[in-house]
DNA sequence: ATCACCTAGTGATCTAATCAATTCCACGCC
DNA sequence: GGCGTGGAATTGATTAGATCACTAGGTGAT
């Protein structure tokens, strides 16, 4: 996305954004249903294979999603300004440290915020995903990776900032793997457990200083040790 | 992204992944030229339309250039973990403070950081987009805004964190219309201008918590000035 | 050396057909 | 009457083939 950009488009990247305009029009939601490929393609008076490749643009964003056999419906991120790239590389090395310094960076004055805030479906999401989370410890349940995600995405949207919570979506969504394999190197699911509960209990208890330095304190461990392991693979 | 997802993958999205990895594989450069989309086909064994669909797709991303006569080529995106959506709704009321609370949360930190790691080429980057912006304002160019997207830009990459840099850069590109509309309802560009130097000179000096309180500052007359203005024009 | 023109290569779009998945409706059985 | 199954219709997915539009490179003329 170049501001001053005048080259030409295409007519795929026309379509595209006349099909979200369209959206728009309608005022249809996530889920709500467009006319077919081929309605479409009649409407703006292109060829089937033309809208195709629209929409495919429009897919890649999530904005759309084409079910086979059924239709084309609206995607989540239609109303998304920040999105996660699936085609990302793996982060490794300090590309990997940068990631875990940004999320240190952005995560813990959104806690305090959430803090702050106190939206009662936030925390209740919140305390949703400590439940889901004992009970994968409980039961050695190896899904406990993704509900850790689940508790930072959470956390994010309990801030009450559209924003905010698209950016760490984001983050934490695309590099999933990579916060798959730093629990692994964590080795102590209990403590990021006990961290975790540390920061929902001071999101609860309304007190933003704690819920900022608890968020800190448990990224900064993540970060050590990642480093540690790190300087370690190298030698 | 749903992590869990195991619906069926279409072709285009395979073939999308595949032409990701074929990059990889070629270790290509942003620029650098893959094969035509013919040949591409033919690699993978498919017919040239549903090829075509994979890379709108990746497009889209701007993982890849499709150049009209010329070829495809691998876009700047290719290595980017978080994307702006270029088909965002324009941010209006609510929405838009939380864009610029989420930036006032996330930049000062990162001017910080900026100010701590002092690296020669981000700080002669941020002095080039603060000399532009001073053009700017001697003639009256109104692409002053434009400028300013810059200043914030380069003040991200200074910072020397890849994933903060995207994130900035892909909020600030993403909603550029609502920055634009912003610079203008602020009406003093001059001290806009003045805060951008301030900010500057901390990083200069390699003082981090000016810098901070620099960007907070600034950031934060921004809100004020658009909250103003939003009580104004809903009355 | 530079500019203009031409050709070949390459992306862009179209037409038309067939294949594959989903949804809906009708019929039969319990 | 309700439920289950099968088939038809609808809709997305992919293919094959053709034509159009743009770019890049090479050659010839000035």
């Amino acid at each position: 996305m170049n501001v001053g950009d005048v080259s030409r488009r295409t007519l795929a990247d026309e379509l595209a954004t006349g099909v979200v305009e369209l959206i728009r029009e309608q005022r249809l939601e996530p889920g709500g249903q467009l006319d077919t490929v081929r309605t479409l393609a009649t409407r703006f008076s292109v060829a089937v294979p033309t809208m195709r490749e629209a929409l495919r643009r429009l897919e890649a964003m999530g904005v759309v999603v084409l079910r086979h056999g059924s239709g084309v419906y609206v995607g989540e991120n239609v109303g998304r300004s920040v999105l996660p790239n699936p085609h990302s590389p793996i982060l490794t090395g300090e590309r990997l440290i940068d990631l875990l310094e940004a999320r240190r960076t952005i995560e813990p004055p959104i806690a305090a915020m959430a803090a702050t805030v106190r939206d009662p479906d936030g925390v209740a999401r919140l305390t949703e995903t400590l439940d889901e989370a004992e009970q994968c410890l409980r039961l050695h349940d190896e899904r406990l990776w993704i509900v850790n995600l689940e508790f930072h995405r959470a956390l994010a949207q309990a801030s009450g900032n559209t924003v905010l919570a698209e950016v760490v979506d984001s983050i934490v969504l695309v590099h999933a793997q990579e916060q798959r394999e730093i629990l692994r190197l964590h080795g102590d699911e209990s403590e990021d457990f006990a961290e975790h509960q540390r920061i929902i209990r001071a999101v609860v208890d309304g007190s933003a200083d704690e819920a900022f330095g608890a968020t800190h304190e448990h990224l900064t461990n993540v970060i050590d040790v990642i480093r540690a392991r790190n300087l370690g693979s190298e030698h």
